[in-house]
DNA sequence: TTGACATACAACCATTTAGTTGCATATTAT
DNA sequence: ATAATATGCAACTAAATGGTTGTATGTCAA
């Protein structure tokens, strides 16, 4: 009874998941007890957001005996990150377009 | 009765919302029925979707007679695209250390 | 002015999501 | 062997989400 996997996208739509990503980028926590400790939940709630990470290749999961240690996957969230990339072009045409109306009206 | 305003993070979250900002930026249609028509559900549920877009501020709307014509809105994805490039450089900087490992293994 | 058109408003529904609690299992330490 | 620890599994719940339909409102055209 495999859940479907979430993409990157959605992965990173849940501030709690975003705040896991954050603290595995910086060296913090990586067992799943210390990671919740961190947060005002149950130890239970993180542990499917951790899943949820898993499963769209955020995070990759090693279990060492009793413990289980959460680490990035490089390069998962590429879709959304090439996604910007590409309809960015247009937003900086357009700001490009109104860059000097906006600093014309702002500037002292 | 306000809704809370959804973050950029979760207006991405969901693909009919990306092909909508997709369409808006490569220039196609903008009325609220137009957009609709290249969608396989009703137009309240799109008008739905657009104003999820608005409160985020990735849209602007505004109402010409009858019609409400949607547009991209600058800057709009700035929140997504700073927490990815700043969370990219760690992943970068362990990419690094393994690219070399990676190259080993999978050369012929 | 009447009718058609574009949209808004509102109630409703099913599914997903984010959380909970209780209990089971496996591993380590004493 | 026993107890403590780390995690997994499962059932449940509340609220958010993404969709529906029906009706109302304002605007344009004949």
């Amino acid at each position: 009874m495999n859940r479907p996997s979430p993409d990157a996208f959605s992965a990173l739509s849940d501030p709690t998941r975003r705040r896991i990503v954050e603290m595995l980028a910086t060296g913090g926590a990586q067992r799943v007890a210390d990671i919740a400790d961190n947060f005002d939940m149950s130890r239970q709630a993180v542990t499917k957001h951790l899943d949820v990470l898993d499963r769209t290749g955020v995070l990759i999961t090693e279990r060492r005996g009793r413990e289980r240690f959460n680490s990035l996957a490089q390069n998962a969230f590429d879709p959304v990150r090439e996604w910007l990339e590409h309809y960015d072009r247009f937003w900086n045409e357009r700001l490009n377009a109104l860059r000097q109306i906006i600093e014309e009206g702002d500037a002292p």
